[in-house]
Formats: C-alpha cells, structure tokens, sequence
DNA sequence: GTCTATACTTCGATAGAC
DNA sequence: GTCTATCGAAGTATAGAC
C-alpha cells in the first residue's frame, strides 16, 4: 500500500527540501492531526496538502514518501513521550507515579493507530519496536525500585507487573474510545486500592 | 475514507447479488485474508477482486459500500468467535481455561486491524462495541463463578481480573507481533505458578 | 440472478520552473 | 532553497448488458 500511483520508483536522485523549513513543520503538524482525527488511512499526500493549506506536492518535496512523512510524525511524539517519562520517572518514582504516567499517557488512538500500521510496514516495526522496548526498560527500573521497597519477598516479578499495568491501561483506554465502559471504575477503584495498600498515602518516595 | 473515487453516492436502489452467493463468499475470504496480510488499508475493491480471482466490479454488485464488506468480515470471525468461547465456557470454566480461550484467541491482529478501523468509522465501531459487550459479560459470568470457588473473600472484583486477564493477554499478543518479547517468558510463567496456586492441579472443575 | 463497460476522483511521485 | 505542472496507476461506484 502507499504507493498507489505514479510509478513508484523513489528515484535515489530527488532534491528535498531543508529540514529546518517551516513549511515542512506545517505538513507533519496536519499529518498528525489527521492520522488522529481520521486514521492512517486518511493520511494521503493531497489531504495533508489541503489540512496545511499548501499544495500536496509540497509533501513530496520534504518527504522521500509517505512512509517517511507517518515515521517523521511517530517519531516527534514518540521522542515527546520519552522525554517526559524520563523527567517523570528520574530518580526513582513511586508505584502510584507509574501508574498515572501509564493511564495518562498521551494519546493512546496515536499507539492504535501507529501498532496498526507497524503491522504491515517493516520500516515502521522497526521504529515502534525501538521505542517500545526504550519506553519499558525506562519503567521497568522505575518499577524494580519501587517494588523492592514496597513488598519486599514477593514471588511477583517487576516484568510481569509491568505488563499487567500496561496491559490493563491500554485495554482501558481502548475499551473507552470504542464506548465500553463496563467495570472500569470498578477496576480503577481496585488498583487504587492496591497503591494505597502497597504505599500508604503519605509516605516519603 | 474510503469512498476516495467515484460519484460516492450509495444510490438507495440499486441491485445486490444474493446472500447465499459462492462468489460472495470468495470475496468476503479475500478480503479477510488481505485484511490480515496487509492492513485494512490494502483491502480495496481492486486488490479484493484480484485475490479472489474475479473482476473487481463484482464488489460492489455483492456490497453496497466497502464499508459493508468489512461488516461482513468482522461479523463472520465475531460470531466464531463468540461461538467457540460459547462452547468453551459452556456450563462454568476453570481460571485455567479461561486465561487459554484469552490468550489463545485467534487472530490478534484480526482484533487490532478493526479496533483500528472502528477508531474512526462509526458502524464499525457499533459492531465491535457489541461484540466486545458480550464477549465480555459471558468471560465475566464464568470468571465470577470461578473465581468465587478459588478465592473465597478476597477483594479483587472479577471485573478488574477480567480486564487485568484481557489487557495482558492483549499487550503480550501485540508485542510478539511487533518482535518485542522481554520479561513474557517470565510473565507467563507467573500467570501460570498463580493459577496453580488458585487451582491445584488436579481439582475437578 | 450475475457480471461488465465505463465514469470520474484521488493517489503517490517526479521533472523542471522559479 | 522552494514550489508547481503533470503523469500514469489505482480508488469507489453505477448503469446497463447478458
């Protein structure tokens, strides 16, 4: 897919435009918007053109294709969503800081959205899975640390508590976009429960 | 989307092919494996009638919309869905079980291609609504009941054990797809040791 | 009931004008 | 360094032939 028309060389010899431009900024800025608005699919050359309000050819100008431009746009925000779990999570952050920087997360449609399309795209994987496994070993030492402290000898291990929260976030904000709500309170209400216990309100770290 | 070409105007009469149609099926086969193969985004008329072996016209003599075959995909793989969980679950399910219909579940790329697809398409997000409805309250009438005999008065309320089940299994089935396998081992090996702990092997139901 | 000829829109991409 | 004119392929959908 991409690639629909025209004859679909990537001519190895094609001027393209600075990557400092403002214009440039513009198309990734209305690539966003419509990747989250209406779905990759909606993301074509001439509807950026059109959201920027500059010719669709322009999209051809600072992107080699369009698989350059969506890699371009996950990489701006997967860049933005590490920078911030790093200044969230430095030094050590507690159970209860984890879970909010989990539910809170930015933009679960744009994971959607970008799991979707690493799917069927092998430059795209490839991105995804690099951010994936940075954004986990970054909580996971989080988590071990917290963990550690809160109950001690356990038997459950940090990666398998990591993925249940992670889990259980995204299928939660899932859930939500598609309208099914059934048993979430109730289940948020249970991990604040579990916090709570885990690390009393009011204690230091 | 969709509906990129054309006059796009769903004329309300105009002639379908009948229900029961041979060639009917082999389109809703093509595009259910095209779907799975290369994304939502690859299954077009064109692309549909080229696997299938059959002029692409005959699309849409068979569906109204592009819209309608991706109804038809998704309603075929829920009810076997739902009838083999059915089946499965039928006259009350060990924990065990049910974490094996979860985490076997067919087709976890099928479920993210739609949840994708019904992000931004409002009939399709109406039948993956239902669907995931009751899928879940029949997981939630089996796990009560089970957990009920395993854990006597705890506190953690099925539905949030159901989600923590289905969030997990989901984000395990998401990452081995995209190449990312750290801590699953160990997680599964958690999963199972509690189980084991909750239902002795060897029990009855 | 089944299929095809055809319309017209939008696609990605490039070569070349400023 | 920036943008545009233009190409050929692929998109959905319909009207009408068998």
């Amino acid at each position: 897919m991409w690639q629909v028309g025209g004859m679909a060389g990537t001519s190895p010899s094609r001027r393209l435009g600075a990557s400092t431009s403002k214009t440039r900024a513009r198309l990734v800025d209305a690539a966003e918007q419509l990747l989250l608005e209406e779905g990759y699919a909606a993301v074509t050359s001439r509807r950026v053109g059109a959201k920027a309000e500059l010719k669709p050819q322009l999209v051809h100008y600072y992107f080699r294709s369009m698989d350059d431009l969506f890699l371009e746009v996950f990489r701006r925000r997967a860049d933005e969503n590490l920078a911030r779990a790093e200044r969230t999570l430095a030094g050590g952050a507690s159970l209860r800081t984890l879970w909010k920087l989990n539910a809170d997360l930015r933009g679960a449609a744009f994971n959607i959205e970008f799991v979707a399309l690493a799917n069927h795209h092998k430059a795209i994987r490839a991105e995804v899975a690099r951010y994936a496994e940075r954004f986990r070993a970054m909580q996971l030492q989080a988590l071990s640390r917290a963990l550690a402290d809160d109950l001690g000898g356990e038997d459950v291990p940090p990666a398998a508590a990591l993925l249940l929260m992670t889990g259980l976030s995204q299928v939660l904000s899932l859930e939500r976009a598609l309208g099914v709500t059934a048993g979430h309170d109730e289940t948020l209400a249970f991990v604040a429960r579990l916090i709570d216990r885990l690390e009393p309100p009011g204690a230091s770290a």
